[in-house]
DNA sequence: CCCTTTTCACCTAGGTGGTAAGAT
DNA sequence: ATCTTACCACCTAGGTGAAAAGGG
């Protein structure tokens, strides 16, 4: 998967105009996306699975950059789980006017009759909070070397968390953002902020975020994927 | 422990000459200095128990620095563990002229009738390596705002490790150093470089590189104190 | 004989979803 | 009813010294 990079192609710095990012496990993202992927939150904070990594390239090797993530709302709508009350229709994945957006549109796939269904308006919305990469900043060949793994990013749904997490709304859906910053060295290099970056969506990683799986087949892809879920596994193994 | 930074005062740069490092655990590292502290290296790399750990003071907060640590050998002896063959003298700890200096002087303690004997020359010195601290480079700010720890660092005794650990002989003593270089952002700096870093050691830290433990009384306060020894504690817990 | 290597049980540290209880 | 929380067993990942085996 190619990330959309937004429509302005203008006025960027040379140091980023070239840059380019790599989703990587891309089939593994599109599996869970095409059953509708949900991430959890929690106080705590939880990592995402799958985890954001990324290949980069375009880089100028020898300056700088900065690489972080946010989470932008996909919709102004609550959602919940489960039957729709009358006939198809009314709100539910796919059905309405306005889901004509190929690539965010939600998925089709419904669990016996359980759905997705909106809800009503979103709720407020969550400090929007960033998440830099810890290893920032760094070159760009130290960036371009290897993959970058976001996986010390949790999410929470606590208001009040102090712990840097990002806060989302649970039963909102989300589209995770990747940014490269060119740290400028000029003086008063703020003044040239918005040429300095440039940001990268994936639609394939988009996700409802929830406290706890509301659709049996993410459950079992997440438990059959995540090393960490081995526990839960039945029968077979398969490498 | 406060650390002696050589002879040298003159010529520093403003950035380095004010640093400060405060050894952390200093009282876990005299009790083990008292007995004579081993440390394991092996083919894979192993951690330093004590960690190597500072608090640091003095730099400027805006600039940039680099945090490293090398080992340098404290004689050029070779040493091995066992009783003595004749009387008293013959190299054994503190017994032979030019054990003088009071910082670097082995410890007296001898278990049962063992003790570390001088056992001919030094071997070849292995490759001398740098760690830098995996954080580097980083603002004052920065390094001085929590407890600096070198936890990543591992001993290794295979001349040949690609794995970018120290390389030490064993059956070889040791005193680690601790720089905070400055990294100056003027073009040829390099030119400058002998302003630009200060050096600290502390005699506290000289340890015995081993490949097994020697003394019994060390082994007994590893495993008294490494959390992750507690698996060999016999009875009374003791926080 | 002395030193090194390998393997192992036993830890620390922390990431999983299940489950039942709690909250609204 | 629906969503959230706290706790749990069960994992991954990796840091310990003991013990036995290996090597010069």
């Amino acid at each position: 998967g190619w990330a959309s990079e937004g429509l302005r192609s203008s006025g960027k710095n040379r140091r980023v105009c070239h840059a380019a990012a790599r989703l990587e496990m891309g089939s593994l993202w599109e599996e869970f996306n095409r059953l509708g992927t949900e991430m959890i939150v929690t106080k705590a904070g939880r990592r995402m699975f799958p985890t954001f990594q990324v290949k980069l390239s375009g880089l100028d090797p020898l300056a700088d950059y900065v690489l972080l993530m946010d989470f932008i709302p996909l919709d102004d709508k609550r959602y919940r789980w489960g039957r729709s009350y009358g006939d198809a229709g009314a709100g539910e994945w796919g059905a309405g006017p306005g889901s004509a957006q190929p690539l965010l549109a939600p998925p089709r796939y419904a669990f016996h009759s359980s759905s997705w269904l909106a809800a009503g308006r979103a709720d407020p919305a969550a400090p929007g909070r960033v998440h830099f990469h810890p290893d920032s900043p760094a070159k760009g060949a130290q960036w371009m070397r290897q993959i970058v793994s976001f996986d010390k990013l949790k999410l929470t749904n606590n208001l009040l968390d102090d712990n840097g997490h990002i806060i989302l709304n649970s039963m909102h859906r989300y589209q995770p953002r990747f940014h490269v910053v060119f740290v400028d060295p000029r003086r008063d290099s703020e003044r040239f902020a918005h040429q300095n970056f440039k940001s990268f969506s994936f639609p394939e990683t988009q996700f409802m975020a929830v406290t706890a799986y509301q659709n049996h087949r993410i459950t079992q892809l997440k438990i059959a994927s995540n090393p960490f879920a081995k526990g839960f596994r039945d029968g077979d193994p398969e490498p």
